[in-house]
DNA sequence: ACGGTTCTTGACCGCCCAGTCAAGAACTCC
DNA sequence: GGAGTTCTTGACTGGGCGGTCAAGAACCGT
């Protein structure tokens, strides 16, 4: 599509992505429907077809401005910063602030998990947070901060703990962000055994 | 529905979940639809509705199972063992093993979790799962075998560990089940400082 | 005030969906 | 072989879906 728009436009392009976003988060994709949409906003269907191509296409594009805006996010917390580790437990917070301001983008990324034509443009996003926290791994592993182990599994598993922890205790519990990350923090660094 | 059933009538519905299963893994819920499951058996659709009351109680009722199956499995893998720590250790194994064999029940686990229809049902499920960790965390704590820290936030931690790395390191690299659960074990243990 | 562009309308299209049902086939038991 | 039950068929219904489009309104720059 790419069209020229004017501020006008530009408004009701963001209106109709805003409230996309908050019904794909509310009931999934297959449910909300281009209708409800446009009805929500009290417009014609014909605006919607204006501004994407296709309900996929509104959903990839909500899918990545979320991606770009949580990476930078992320990136903006940790340039200061120089240790490994602390890099790393930055990153965890950084994303769990995040998390707490954007729910309903978390749980967007949540349904493109689970299904197949967002599975790609998602692991692409996701694929770049991990290799940001390899990076740190590596360099942390050899600073010999930490044991010698796969980058790749550690990464995941402390991108596992996150994203689980924030729905859980964020979003379910309703626990303080500042908390789940400390609790997020801790158990990575320290398993169940160490002294953290 | 609870209609009484010949063996042949046991067979047809064992039949429709199995390929219903095959079908929700690979699609999800909402694109795979009733007259896809009965011609793929090359049957009436009337069938469907003779064992079924609706696609939504197949699934329910796909899950039901699966997550029973889950955890009579863990169960068994972990009544001979005293030690709480080994208990989890066991557990987490036993369902890394389950998550080998049964690939697609395992999708439709993911797929329940981003639909509201099955959300409860999911929850009441991982709930169970959870308490059991969160019995032997707390029993490790009171033999001062591990620091005291929440038990749910450790129980859900090690779950997020787990769900991720099986989807990730088992599922999409391939990796040999035994090996992905000595990841996980060795990080929920030891976190990233740890000695393990 | 006019010509061009941007934006909006909402009826409409073809398609597929979940679910129904009257009819009949296939078993079972006597 | 007949009566009763279990199972199967597949056309059909009503409705909602994503997406189209001709018509016109609103907003330019000049």
């Amino acid at each position: 599509m790419t069209r020229r728009l004017t501020q006008r436009g530009q408004d009701r392009r963001d209106q109709l992505m805003a409230f996309a976003t908050s019904r794909f988060a509310e009931q999934g994709y297959h449910p909300t429907s281009v209708s409800e949409i446009v009805a929500g906003l009290g417009v014609g269907k014909g605006v919607f077809y204006w501004y994407f191509d296709s309900k996929e296409q509104l959903f990839l594009e909500i899918l990545r401005e979320a991606q770009t805006d949580l990476r930078r996010k992320q990136q903006q917390a940790i340039v200061d910063e120089t240790d490994p580790i602390r890099r790393i437990e930055l990153g965890i917070r950084a994303s769990m602030a995040w998390s707490e301001v954007h729910r309903d983008h978390n749980k967007l990324i949540q349904f493109a998990a689970t299904e197949a034509a967002f599975g790609e443009a998602l692991r692409r996003g996701q694929d770049i947070a991990v290799a940001d926290v390899v990076k740190h791994v590596k360099e942390a592993v050899a600073l010999g901060l930490i044991r010698d182990t796969d980058p790749d599994v550690v990464a995941h598993a402390m991108v596992g703990v996150s994203a689980h922890l924030t729905r859980t205790f964020l979003y379910e519990r309703g626990d303080r962000a500042e908390d789940v990350a400390d609790a997020v923090v801790s158990f990575c660094l320290h398993g169940i055994l160490g002294q953290g």
